[in-house]
DNA sequence: TATGAATGAGCCTTCATTCAT
DNA sequence: GATGAATGAAGGCTCATTCAT
């Protein structure tokens, strides 16, 4: 089930933490394919033969890194409070998805890439799914919003999630690709820069097609 | 400017439409770095030496073909209609850019692809970029509607145009892109199939934001 | 017997000029194996299709080349006068030297490229070779040199032309070749600026050993 | 400051020297560029992946190639006694030219053709120069020569010196290059086989230029 | 005769993976 | 368990040469 070996659960966390910083970013910012296990073991300080007594193939240890990465953000969304007004429960989101990108930059765009067909193949070995808990996190949140009262009745609650999603996924990126930086650049200039002061903005405008 | 030799200018149509279609198909499917120029050369039945006659590097090749796609999606823009109520434009909008992911599936995920930290250098390299050119699409359709009435007086056009871009990228996406269309599926299951009907709902959703 | 086809023979002077002229430089600045006879038909501007009609192949265009440098260096030699004082003879000798040198580097430094064993297949095939013009040229100047009484009687001849045509061999590579005038200049320092001058205090040392 | 990696000092230095072999002997033969490195690698016996773990390049196996090379011309000049009748002296350095050259031809060849233009670039990256050693050695044997009276106090001392290296340098390579041997014998016909007797009667004649 | 597109062997180099120490 | 040398397939790219137009 895991995807590295019982050896890496030996070693000290700093180690391993170590290890897969490296690799987050060498994977990051190169790509699946183009990234050296070999250089990221280089980089790390291990041997080669180490990184193979960890991983059974580059392609464990991308997934290993993956997941951890996943693991890291189903914490951040666990945390988040399931109660209060909407608004603020959505605002609470939209600033968690920013911290986390602004935290885990490399990490983040790892997901980008994952999105990738090149790597639709890798994907499918991994077990948990960031879109299984933001779906239900997202249509709970909705269903006591409306019985609530706090939004429209008829509200069409998974196109409202999915919408939901598409903003926060694209601000999220904003916040660690080059190329989502730009593009909302293109289209909001200046205020691209104070995500707060956005994810606040976007709350009202979404909010809108909600209430 | 361009990013193939003259050669391939004078060679038929036919010819460079079949290089370009293996070679989207190759890139789309296995990213840039894991595809191999040689492989395409073979699978479009000729020889290297051709392909290098034709292009100067791996990189242009890539290049020539990300800018092919850049220009077919500018003219399923321009020949959008720029009047008529703002709903009837956007959805226009969201089933053109519908049409074109599912026409184009493998240069839509090539855009995918592009968005990738790995890719930036590359993207780079390219003058056209898609963003400039819906930006002031999007914007110019939003000012007329709410001179025109149809929109509320105090809407915030960037973000406006922002989030419907949002929704539209994603939505063009999860045409083509095994993970967005997982992604989607997850959020709307059975729906996620009829593109058009869906498109009418997002239409739906988006204008309670805008009007 | 020629090293070129019939073709090139009907070329303008102008243009086999121009051929030889990019060829030499080609060939002398990047060695046989790494010049690229296309892109001395590019750069010279016609087609690899004509040159492979002027020549046969890669190889008998470097020997048409050196062939005809070899040509240029007899009439050079040949135009030596073979009279008057020994002294006088040997000093125009070093000086025609020096002044093909400085008229063909490329040229020049062609000749040392064929020292080398990487060409000796191909210096095989030529049939004509500096050192037997320069063996008798030397040897016959300094057998009537010896008559006359200019230089000792017990003369040791063969060895004497050896010893002289070394000493030209080295000043002529100095005045084209990099590692040859760096050479000179270690032993030399400024003095190997003024080659006429240096010609003379060669001879005058040269001298002593023959007479 | 080597030009190998540190894993080629960890291998045997059989193994070290069978490739150092097997390299010099191709590049001599065939000239850098036309020299493959992977088949100096199949002719050593070793893989490509392994001749890569020892020298970061092409460039950088022959460099190192050519500096071992320089080393060991050092040593046999180093070993030359520097004291007794010039005479003798000058005799034990053609002796010695002749030996190295015999000893190892194709490191000879292999100097032979970084006198070329192709190769002055990558000269350019060795340190060590077999001209500093020679020009200083060559001087200080002139210098106290003429302070014991041997040779005359007239004498050109630069131009002596070079006027020797020349001899020696066409001499030595005389003993390996195919071109060179031709055009000894073309001067000398038989002499040219016996290189002792040889050396004796250029000392002779060289002699007379300097007493 | 002139052109230049086409070919494909072969070059330099990288890298995932294995295994002896 | 840790190490890192060894392997060799495969990739990007060049170039001498051929041949249809």
């Amino acid at each position: 089930m895991p995807f590295h070996k019982d050896t890496f659960d030996r070693i000290s966390e700093d180690k391993r933490d170590h290890i897969f910083t490296i690799a987050v970013s060498e994977f990051a910012g190169k790509g699946y394919a183009a990234t050296s296990i070999n250089q990221i073991a280089r980089k790390a300080g291990i041997s080669i033969g180490s990184m193979y007594s960890y991983f059974d193939s580059k392609e464990d240890l991308f997934l290993a890194v993956v997941d951890k990465g996943y693991e890291l953000l189903e914490r951040v969304f666990q945390g988040l409070r399931q109660e209060g007004p909407f608004r603020e429960q959505l605002l609470e989101l939209l600033n968690a998805a920013v911290w986390y990108a602004q935290r885990h930059p490399d990490m983040n765009n790892l997901y980008l890439s994952m999105m990738t067909e090149e790597l639709a193949p890798l994907a499918m070995r991994l077990s948990t799914q960031a879109e299984k808990l933001s779906v239900d996190y997202y249509q709970r949140m909705l269903r006591q919003a409306v019985e609530r009262g706090e939004l429209r009745q008829d509200l069409d609650i998974p196109l409202a999630a999915y919408l939901i999603d598409n903003n926060v996924l694209l601000l999220q990126l904003a916040c660690s690709s080059g190329y989502h930086q730009y593009r909302m650049q293109h289209f909001l200039a200046g205020r691209a820069e104070d995500k707060q002061k956005l994810a606040d903005q976007l709350c009202d405008i979404i909010m809108r097609s909600l209430a």
